[in-house]
DNA sequence: TTGTATGCGTTATCAG
DNA sequence: CTGATAACGCATACAA
């Protein structure tokens, strides 16, 4: 049992088998036409030779290497690590090996995709919320990629397929429980305002507002998507600010933006959460759930766009999916 | 530039260049012999034509894959994230891709070696703690990966190769803190008391702290390695206790223990933090230094830990190391 | 159900 | 410095 090789190839399994190569391959395919006796001395001496197929050689063969790329620029927010693992997990599950390209700044794309493509993935997935729609249109241009899928987030990229929670439904609920609860003067708190980000669910959430209640929204900008830039954009706002002209509730794009601005309100300006001002996130990061904060969230619905992602990677799905996701009511509200 | 072809071959660039296909994979190697206009030529060839080596078949010819696959398990702490942000990054920028390999249980660890051996990594690296030393060892027998290292964490495993911060150095630095500052009866919280894990910062501290004051320290242990586990095992611990019989600092093995015991003592126990229990962490995780925690902590020299790592893909280095981290005093003690 | 040629795109190695 | 031969390990198509 110790002294396996990893060397071991298809010719060896066969000899030891008395078959051909080509049936020592069969005996590995799910659904080929092999008897059940032949299978079995294959998967038998495969078994005491210690041999496994070699993908790579498979995917040069096939032009199928089920790898999928995971192509991340940011790092810094925890709701990340909750995706990836669900990605990894999932994927592993159905077979596919993931592939995680790091992608620095935005005109790094095509970079990310070319190793991407080098290494032949089935698919690029691309996670996170700092890209550059135009920048990527033309990494895509320039390296083609034989799927490339934008997952957890709104984008409109030709030749890009979509599988993100639906903003439009979320933002409703989400304005629909502080109109129940009976807050009536929100401030939105969104991450930084570049000319390429979407930021769908600022419009929606404003919109939706406005047309329930008559009155805008004001809206703000940290300068980056942590919570550090949450809390400086939070206390610049409120410090020295009295009472009633603050706002009653910050809607926040996401979890650890309103971490940042529970913080500010806590540790900067003496205020207490929900009682002086509410906050809402988004993603539903663990943390939310922790009893220092006890935030009221919307949870994205992970598992089930994963299972999208596998119908798409199948070929069974070709077009843009938007799912909704859950309100979760905490402390914050 | 936009017609683009992904399926252009050395072959095609060595005819519009007017060389051999040999030439051409010169072109792409660093320290070919080659001349400097035939390789402009080429480069120039290739780059109208769009060609990118295919790192599949160069893989499969050359027996070296570029590729190292990342195995965890412990997807719940975020600073797995930032291990993940590092080594992702300066991987990359060395020529490395990475092949994020999810690990289920520990019972799986033969199954995501089997799958990184199966795509020709040219390493394995282990990160995360809930690792089971022994299922690794005979993992790694049953199917061989190159290069085997653990990261991040103490290993004994032969045929293994260790790049961890150094512990004693760690634990050390945090009983000095603690003596100067004045505290005196510690309780050591560490994760699961399995069998497996060798917990040696929990001896490492505790036997130090023996040594240079004589009082054994006692310590915890919480059933898992996240937030709730803690807070759990803190507040069974504390809660009716009376103050003069309470530690007067908790020193915890890892930061996501110390933000549950800070949990667990300020919003169940309606204790604060430092002045009637500090707390201690490990990691130095983005959260512990919010304006919310402050925790005191120490940082792992992750950067110098992954320049080690590049060394030993290198080749250069085939020994276990152990770097110095750094104590962050903060305001939790 | 099983065996046989042929090709996937590259590199190691040797010949010129 | 450059060209050529022989793998690398498997899959696809087709023939038996």
């Amino acid at each position: 049992m110790d002294d396996l090789n990893d060397s071991v190839t298809a010719d060896d399994v066969a000899a030891a088998a008395g078959v051909s190569r080509w049936t020592v391959a069969r005996a590995f395919k799910k659904d080929a036409s092999i008897s059940r006796k032949a299978r079995e001395r294959v998967l038998a001496a495969a078994e005491t030779l210690g041999y496994a197929p070699d993908l790579l050689a498979s995917s040069l063969a096939s032009d199928r290497s089920n790898l999928v790329a995971i192509i991340t620029n940011d790092f810094s927010n925890p709701h990340k690590l909750v995706l990836l693992e669900r990605l990894t997990r999932m994927l592993w599950t159905a077979g596919w090996g993931t592939l995680l390209v790091h992608m620095s700044d935005s005109d790094d794309a095509s970079a990310a995709l070319l190793a991407a493509s080098q290494r032949r993935v089935d698919a690029a997935v691309v996670i996170g919320t700092r890209f550059d729609d135009t920048v990527l249109a033309t990494a895509l241009g320039a390296r083609r990629v034989k799927k490339l899928v934008i997952f957890a987030r709104y984008s409109q990229n030709p030749g890009t397929l979509t599988i993100a929670c639906d903003d439009v439904i979320a933002m409703r609920d989400i304005a629909d429980h502080l109109l129940d609860k009976g807050y009536r003067r929100p401030v939105f708190l969104a991450g930084p305002d570049t000319q390429s980000a979407k930021l769908h669910r600022k419009s929606t959430f404003t919109e939706y507002w406005q047309a329930r209640t008559g009155t805008p929204v004001p809206a703000l900008h940290a300068d980056a998507y942590d919570s550090a830039a949450a809390i400086e954009r939070v206390t610049r706002l409120l410090d020295g600010q009295s009472p009633d002209q603050r706002p009653d509730v910050l809607v926040c794009e996401n979890d650890i933006i309103a971490i940042g601005a529970i913080d500010a309100l806590r540790c900067h300006l003496g205020l207490r959460v929900p009682q002086d001002i509410a906050v809402t996130g988004f993603d539903d990061i663990p943390l939310a759930a922790s009893p220092a904060y006890q935030l009221t969230t919307y949870r994205q619905p992970i598992t089930a766009m994963t299972e999208k992602l596998l119908e798409v990677l199948a070929g069974t799905l070709t077009h843009d999916v938007h799912l909704p996701g859950r309100l979760i009511p905490r402390g914050t509200t």
